[in-house]
DNA sequence: CATGAATGAGATTTCATTCAT
DNA sequence: TATGAATGAAATCTCATTCAT
């Protein structure tokens, strides 16, 4: 019982990734996400209580299934580097997979409500928690420069992420060579 | 006449960035804007055929302050390296002076609609050229190293602007060291 | 289900029948319908895409229900002669049930939008068919000059037809002579 | 002065015709009636005190001169017979010239406002008069059945008039045989 | 006299949410 | 539990009219 509203939620939200996905949360309408996901108007408001919440915990599931993923993609990684070019290849995999509910939500924070803006930022510090994790355990390993004060570097890191939104905003592309941009981040570019 | 006209916009759009800045493009409602402006609801429409019209106009208006500012502010460093920094520290003023709007709309690709999609996509790119010639300009100087791919470099030039936005996120903090983040990029983090 | 939302379509129809009426298309208010139909705004526009779809349907709706009571009336008249007094009749009857609405559209070409125009168009050819199938039927049985030019004779009698409302208009009286008028067609007033 | 003010008044006037006959009344703004007048908005409403009396005035203005070339055309001719079908000559070139606007507005009662009603009801009056004249003439002349109701014949004669825009709804034609019709309805179609 | 910038009442339409079945 | 018909608040945009220049 217990189980069966959990998957049917776990459905509505499935439905709301690619409603959301493809309208943005103002324009997605909770007719659609319903029609999408089979059953009625109606039934959605038995699982979620708004719209909102929707969205809401749509986001949530999102990011733990990047969170998860991102620590599986890494965990099999011996050296550090090896790690962040794993986690870039995943991130531009992901980002390819969900790209339309990404660039609708997933990284940004339009201000649908006050309310959602802690959960992002919360589960932003959480991915920030994650790279500061493996910097340290690069200092550790001595592939990354003692001296350096880790913040900066991971927040460089992090950036380095962000920067495939880029690389796919200019030219379009069906790839990218993570282990590159990777190297530049640890060698410079001087 | 010309020029009034001219400068009436300028003030719609000044207001229209505190309203949309405040409440994203969907929650600001023209009337806000009007009034505070100080002027009546349809007089917006007397300089605007749409409240689309107006946060396209508001997005380039802030794209060509932000460009200008962008050239001006790097114009006077000698190094390559200077101007990053320069560029870096530009960057962390404007988004805190423009902060909201940012956050709403600045830098991201709301679908608001697809017909303003193309111009942020177009006005990126224009930055994306501006790092790009500081790139090769570095390069000739010999700050840069001259083997490095010069489209991923400027990448993660620009991806550490946007890094920016994520010390802002994570930590709320009030300035930020751009020279060491650039030292990092050109150096190396290993 | 297919019935009950028929059905309401209907009582919308009717009530848009009043309110157009009353108030003609521009200044008849949607608002006023539904309150009319004693439901809410926004149902209205469950079973309406539109204003003028509204608009459109109910003058669909009065063509067929005159067309059918034309037809219905003429039937059991042997002439001719007697099918044109007893279609006068039912006219002058019809025009006064709907007065309203008629004077407000059904036997104009309001330029309500050029999409309606076709329809109405339409719809008055449909008259003006029926009219001379009646005119033939004269021809074939005696009762009309078979070297008259069946088309014109048509038209005659239509415009007859539209007298009608010349003679609401000018002078205000409760019922008219139908079998007077049609002799005066088939006789002449020489 | 005086003709001056007039002469403008004329002016807007026929602006007014135009935009009218385009867009009807509920459409047509003011705006255009002044540019297409080639004076101001706000002049305007030096010559008039609104939208509805600009109309009003319109309507005034084409029905005099709708009088004025029905007794002309009529004028010279001998037979009753043949003023009828002069008149519907007449009628028929009028109607052609101001097809638009007439469309629009002149020969129905758009309920534009309640105050417009009884002018254009009063016009229609001295329409009909001038035609009862002139089946009284035929009377007299022995032309017209001295047995038959004068004001019936004269409806039946108008009805004919409101005939010529059938003929033009059903089929798209450019000219008409008045004497034809004429005839009929002097003759009978018997 | 002439103007046109400014105004705001008012109308259409959307869509999240409720609730009787 | 599931439904979808009904709702109405709320937002955009139009345009006749005013009035300071």
């Amino acid at each position: 019982m217990r189980d069966l509203k959990e998957q049917r939620k776990v459905e509505i939200i499935e439905s709301a990734m690619q409603v959301f996905g493809e309208y943005g949360f103002h324009k997605g309408k909770v007719e659609e996400i319903a029609t999408n996901a089979g059953i009625g108007k109606g039934t959605v408001y038995e699982y979620f209580n708004s719209k909102k919440e929707i969205f809401q915990e749509m986001l949530r599931y999102m990011f733990e299934s990047y969170i998860e993923g991102a620590k599986e993609s890494t965990f099999h990684q011996k050296t550090v580097r090896d790690k962040f070019v794993a986690l870039l290849d995943f991130h531009w995999r992901f980002v390819n997979l969900h790209s339309d509910v990404i660039e609708q939500s997933f990284f940004r924070f339009e201000n649908i409500s006050e309310s959602i803006r802690p959960h992002i930022i919360n589960m932003h510090r959480r991915i920030f928690e994650f790279v500061l994790d493996m910097v340290e355990e690069g200092i550790k390993n001595g592939e990354v420069n003692p001296h350096i004060d880790r913040e900066m570097a991971s927040i460089l890191l992090l950036s380095t992420i962000g920067g495939i939104n880029i690389k796919r905003t200019i030219s379009e592309v069906d790839s990218i060579d993570s282990r590159y941009i990777i190297d530049m981040v640890f060698e410079g570019i001087s």
